[in-house]
DNA sequence: CTGTTAGCGCTTTCAG
DNA sequence: CTGAAAGCGCTAACAG
């Protein structure tokens, strides 16, 4: 808790090089103003004393930081830590740093978490909500004093900028794809009624399906918790409906994956007797079934996205600015081989 | 940048309420010297006015802070997530927030964002070294000023506590089952020999065969990158030698993946015709394959105690402390549906 | 129990 | 080009 019996401070080295404190500010910032012979002299002092710049003070003195704030929902999940390594590789190179919690879903942690990220006077906040989190929450956490984005969930009515991915869309084509394939009993497997992102893609199913004048059956429809292991329970649902599907589209991979994991408890292969498609495109994705399609959101291409446009507003002096929501353009690839496609930007 | 053009301060809601401005700062710190009826009054201006503590001013009047950096090689992998996610459960609830950022296996990265951390005034540092750290670069570092925790990777010749799994025991332990099981080739999977964590875990690999009296043929380890397109690439090696093992050890679980991954390509079901075991208990691992054992590692488990050492040395003040390496019994355990075993700690 | 005062380490006018 | 002085928001003696 203690730093030190209190550090070599700029004085310190202003003393040791006969200068003054201003002097040696200025030769930390970098300015101009100094000449080459002073720099140089305070530069060797400070190598000598072992001096680290207190950006606290100085973050107090101008009333600004270089901290932002991220807040994950569940870094457990592989879609969401490479969100936050997309976040982490612009913030760093930005020259900032980051706070990085976890929520774990709660939104209670999210509030405290948020709170003590304020208190600790971060400049802009990145936040992927907790499932169950408001509109409403958001501006009474932080008072339109500081930039936010929020990624992956729509929070609708949060007056805030927004990154979304187009999951209408990217679930539409990919139920497309599976009815072009032969495919007529598709299921829709994984995810719960209870976050947007899963109404949209369970819409874009729907109208896919409607489109090619199939019938949406609400038992080809199965809740399950979003992971792997709701993915096994999932597969055992559909295992025991009468006209069992022949395809499905999972709420997104970790779903597929278990999915898979229960296709072959029963013996059955995936991409053989059962397509499966799945949803994000996580590293994973990559090898995990060689038959495996997936739509893909490219999560530490969005991470750095975000980043970038909070960044942006951080440097513009931004603030309460309407909602910008940015969706990202999914497409759907085979996992195992294929190249990335790009990721592409719609209004 | 900016933070409000001047937010709220502990004057403010002084002057509001008409008291000076330490007994305002008295009420804040809960302290019991101030009288109830001057405590809600306060009270009831600190809501009115919005005020947000500036923890960073405390933490310059007294230098000290609530702040903790974790510095993690590689958040892509879900062993490190996990880790990382265990470190923040039991930092938020200490009250702290964390500085979290990947390394991405780059040493200059890990430099860079460990400087970074020390000027914004962390208390302690977690760290999981990216490959090829030395012992030297951190002393240099972390000028013994603050406490630091290495964690996973051992860093042989570094003053700093360090927590680790006993990759020996668990390697050894996990290929004896394999040998009890009646396999005789058995490989070693994944990895490079540029990790402590690799050589160990070969080491109890190579011991146990030996103990049964079973030659370690050279041409059985087989070398990949740790991940698990590195297991894929390491089945694709292994397909090829004659007189194929029927069983391996892998270097984590990622590669285990990625074996069973490459196994399924060739028509094998993993743990039928080959036997796998993996290393470190992803969640994942819970349902990944039927058949899998892996040796748990436990990394949320891990993440806490790394946490606690870390904060215990921070209230404790301690410094420069010698090497305390703890290590963690690792158990072997069937990973789908058998309960976790506690970790247990050795000396 | 409450107010006064000084100062944490830095930046920033403003003079010299 | 360099120095003196004030102040960011808070805490910590010390008086009253």
């Amino acid at each position: 808790m203690l730093l030190s019996r209190t550090r070599t401070s700029i004085v310190d080295i202003a003393r040791a090089a006969g200068v003054s404190k201003s002097t040696v500010s200025l030769v930390l910032q970098k300015s101009p103003l100094v000449s080459e012979t002073t720099r140089e002299k305070v530069n060797a002092h400070i190598k000598e004393l072992g001096y680290i710049y207190n950006r606290g003070a100085a973050n107090l003195r101008q009333s600004k930081s270089k901290i932002v704030g991220i807040v994950v929902n569940d870094l457990t999940n592989s879609f969401f830590a490479e969100l936050a390594v997309g976040m982490d590789m612009v913030v760093q190179s930005a020259g900032y740093v980051q706070f990085l919690a976890h929520s774990g879903e709660s939104v209670d942690r999210q509030r405290e978490v948020i709170a003590s990220m304020r208190e600790n006077g971060i400049a802009g906040l990145i936040l992927s909500p907790a499932r169950g989190t408001e509109a409403s929450d958001i501006k009474a956490l932080v008072g339109g004093d500081i930039p936010v984005v929020v990624v992956v969930r729509n929070l609708p009515g949060a007056k805030v900028s927004t990154l979304l991915s187009d999951n209408y869309a990217g679930a539409k084509a990919a139920v497309r794809h599976l009815i072009s394939l032969g495919h007529s009993r598709v299921a829709f497997m994984g995810g719960f009624q209870d976050t947007a992102v899963f109404g949209e893609r369970l819409r874009g199913y729907r109208d896919a399906l409607q489109d090619a004048g199939i019938a949406a059956e609400e038992k080809y429809t199965i809740h399950s918790a979003p992971s792997r292991a709701g993915g096994v329970v999932a597969l055992e649902r559909l295992m025991t409906i009468p006209e069992r599907p022949t395809a499905a589209l999972c709420l997104n991979d970790a779903v597929a994956f278990g999915v898979c994991d229960g296709l072959r408890a029963h013996g059955l292969e995936p991409g053989k007797s059962f397509a499966i498609i799945g949803f994000d495109d996580v590293i994973e994705a990559k090898t995990a079934v060689p038959a495996l399609t997936t739509v893909s959101v490219d999560p530490q291409g969005m991470g750095q996205r975000a980043a970038q446009l909070l960044l942006k507003q951080i440097n513009s002096g931004q603030r309460d600015q309407e909602a910008i929501t940015t969706s990202v353009r999914l497409v759907v690839r085979q996992s195992c081989g294929a190249p990335v496609k790009q990721l592409e930007e719609i209004e």
